[in-house]
DNA sequence: ATAAGCAAGTGTGTATGCACATTGCGCCGA
DNA sequence: TCGGCGCAATGTGCATACACACTTGCTTAT
């Protein structure tokens, strides 16, 4: 193996279209391009400092997993999703959720149940805290590493993907009262049920701590919920 | 997965970028295109009558749905897929469906019911004329069928996506001994504790069936099987 | 003989230009 | 005042051009 120059050690090496995808990716996610912003090809192109071609491809990518809309000749707009697509996601999301907990029950190894514990019991201080950042972050380890002890790839990329899609709506409820806790209690009874072996246990508590979430978001979307039916 | 507009389905006045997409996953889906297909863009664009840019964005779309690979800078290939990974998005499958028939049997319509009893009961004739291509046909209806029976639009566009990634494999088991008339009986079987409202044995029944399918394939991929792991 | 190095060729990644669909606005007529 | 028509502006869709990364085959040196 050669040496590489230091320039292609710092520099990114990757393609500039899908840098672009991912940024947006983050703040579609996030929530910092609310649903219903328009994208202007030329306008992300100057702000990438690129041209139209890599953020036009970008704009492709991030179509297919339906984090904007494409309206041919009409432009793109980060997709509007009504209460009744996000929860119908959220549904969906429980019970995927539900699945993969099952599966890691009786595939995980002792080591990743053990990674696992760790991983939840350092939430505690984040909870203590009200850090909700932290746990935010926490909370994705946490999920994520219960679909890799499913030792089923494919299912990890799924489950990935339709988290990613609720990222910008998941970290809202966690500001509802006392989410934290509760979420952390919830988490806590779906780990009793992993360390008892009992999967179906711990899918119906995983699958209830989905749609606990959910509705924690459905009050909070009734509240702030705008005159068009988006939020 | 996105649902296609439906002028897009009879309309010409559609994004050349989006027929080239169509097609491709036609064939890659069909086998047209066989795994590990070096896909060249000049030499689709040639083919389709249309410069690179609408290939790449084509190809930039079947990406990120998993159909095909792009190596930065070294082209693009159609998804070779060890049997490893087939077996996980088979064992992945089998539990979607599973969820998407129990929510079905707690939630379809009767007008969605006699519809499925009427489209199970056709496919009695293709068994017995051993029409593979029919039955492939019928079955595709059949299972989204009971996708949009469970009213969860989200869970529909996942369930046909993966279903849709599995297409072309899902086909060549059919062809393996009595998999058809095999088939048919565990729809049966499934049809029938849907119509006692039992949804958890709906879903146990449709898990066997994929499982049974699957297996199915693992046989052939045995056979067929060359030495590189891919087939 | 094998491996390293070099050079030409192939094909991807990005930039740019142009055509036209869509939209918004203003003008005109009823 | 209101609706229809048309024109201009904006921005997408596609084509084309070019640079350079990667590959391939040959040469050369050990």
């Amino acid at each position: 193996m050669t040496v590489l120059p230091l320039e292609e050690m710092t520099e990114e090496r990757v393609l500039l279209s899908d840098r672009i995808r991912n940024v947006l990716t983050d703040e579609i996610a996030s929530g910092a391009l609310p649903a219903g912003t328009a994208l202007d090809e030329q306008q992300l192109a100057d702000r990438f400092s690129a041209s139209r071609t890599p953020v036009r491809e970008a704009l492709r990518q991030l179509s297919v997993s339906g984090l904007v809309e494409m309206r041919p000749r009409r432009g793109v707009i980060v997709t509007r999703m009504t209460p009744e697509r996000i929860m119908e996601m959220f549904e969906a999301m429980a019970e995927i959720e539900a699945l993969c907990v099952r599966f890691a029950t009786y595939r995980m190894t002792p080591l990743e149940r053990s990674h696992l514990m760790e991983l939840h019991r350092s939430s505690e201080a984040m909870v203590l805290a009200g850090d909700i950042d932290a746990y935010d972050s926490f909370n994705r380890e946490f999920h994520v590493g219960i679909y890799r002890a499913t030792h089923n790839n494919f299912l990890v990329d799924q489950a990935i993907g339709i988290r990613l899609r609720l990222n910008a709506f998941r970290r809202t409820q966690l500001h509802q009262g006392d989410r934290l806790e509760r979420s952390r209690e919830e988490h806590d009874a779906v780990m009793r049920a992993i360390a008892q072996g009992d999967g179906d246990k711990a899918a119906r508590r995983m699958r209830a701590h989905m749609l606990n979430a959910a509705s924690a978001l459905g009050r909070y979307i009734e509240l702030h919920q705008s005159r068009d039916g988006t939020y």
